[in-house]
DNA sequence: ACAAAAATATACCGAACGGTATATTTTTAT
DNA sequence: ATAAAAATATACCGTTCGGTATATTTTTGT
């Protein structure tokens, strides 16, 4: 069994990575943090050194609780077109799910933390860099296995299929409507499609 | 000539305008407007009512400074296609622009105020509908003028060509680099000249 | 040029901010 | 069971927050 600490230390990160995400990290503050977990300030500051480091883990926690996600449900598929498919299938519903609803985190820290919080912007930056790399593996894995023409350009198609998540999302965001994320959700599974051999 | 609250009003917009988009609602503190304005507080109070209202102020300005830029460039052409042409063109380059390196104003608004700042919130919402009307009319002219394909369902397009910006300049601010924002421009052009007829 | 009015600067307010020192409680190992 | 150690609560700190009352300066209309 983990130590008291290690547990109230997960247990603030899992409780405050939620309003992180949703208020940002300047518009989090140490009261809301302490209202989300119930806790004092004795007990985070004796925890974690500051706000910062509870913020970043917050990040990690919110980064890997998508990954997670998508990776649970991809596992249900073996081809990697289907794989690819559990993307946009996941994010058209994500006005509904609790995990997602409140937009990527990426998204929602790089365009907050851009010119105020380097720290934050460069775990954006690393969990943009994973993300690729995880799509480039899958798709050269495919190419190999003749899954997926070979004459895809996996790093044009990456980006092309980021910007339609990521812009679907943010839409659907703002409009409070999902016409917008459905249209480029539908346009990402036909390409998606068009990579079969 | 305008009344001089009138003037320093407007300076005040101008010179909080950029600091907003880049430090976000709750990241821009009064003391940040009285160094980029170089005025003191009784001077902004005087000529608004509170924080909130320079903020909504300053998210149109940045809004209509886009608007602005784009029409110019557009208006430079006759062909909606090479009007259409402007955004993958201004936006390729967006790192290097002052207007645009700190990306949409919607994003960056709707990102933000999305949980936190109601009327903020709005603006963004609002705006983007704007945006999508613009460019839904636009291409309504060109089917009538038989410029584009009858056939194109207009409300997709536009989801489409919004994503594939809006993920591009994000993922731009995130790396720093223009690889994705290239690809995803790259492409837009090509779905915008298969709308030639 | 001058008085009235408007705009701006100064000095201050209470509240909330992030953070800390210390007292108290709760774990933990014996 | 108990003492040492660790975790948590309490009370407090200086600073910055957004905002205001008032004094002073600058426009403005005559």
């Amino acid at each position: 069994m983990p130590s008291k600490s290690e547990r109230t230390k997960q247990f603030i990160i899992e409780k405050t990575a939620p309003v992180f995400n949703a208020k940002g990290y300047a518009g989090t503050s140490l009261n809301d943090m302490l209202f989300a977990t119930g806790l004092t300030k004795g007990s985070i500051y004796g925890n974690f050194q500051n706000k910062d480091e509870v913020a970043l883990a917050a990040f990690d926690y919110n980064f890997q609780c998508v990954i997670k996600h998508i990776k649970s449900k991809m596992e249900l598929h073996n081809s990697v077109i289907d794989q690819l498919l559990v993307y946009p299938e996941t994010y058209r519903n994500f006005l509904q799910s609790p995990i997602l609803s409140n937009g990527c985190p990426i998204v929602n820290t790089s365009t907050e933390a851009d010119d105020t919080h380097l720290l934050l912007k460069n775990k954006a930056t690393s969990a943009l860099v994973y993300w690729r790399r995880t799509l480039e593996n899958q798709i050269k894995r495919a190419i190999e296995r003749n899954e997926i023409k070979s004459e895809t350009n996996s790093s044009e198609f990456i980006s092309i299929f980021i910007s339609l998540l990521q812009g679907g999302v943010i839409q659907a965001k703002v409009t409070g409507k999902t016409t917008a994320l459905n249209a480029s959700m539908d346009f990402l599974e036909k390409l998606i499609l068009d990579l079969k051999t």
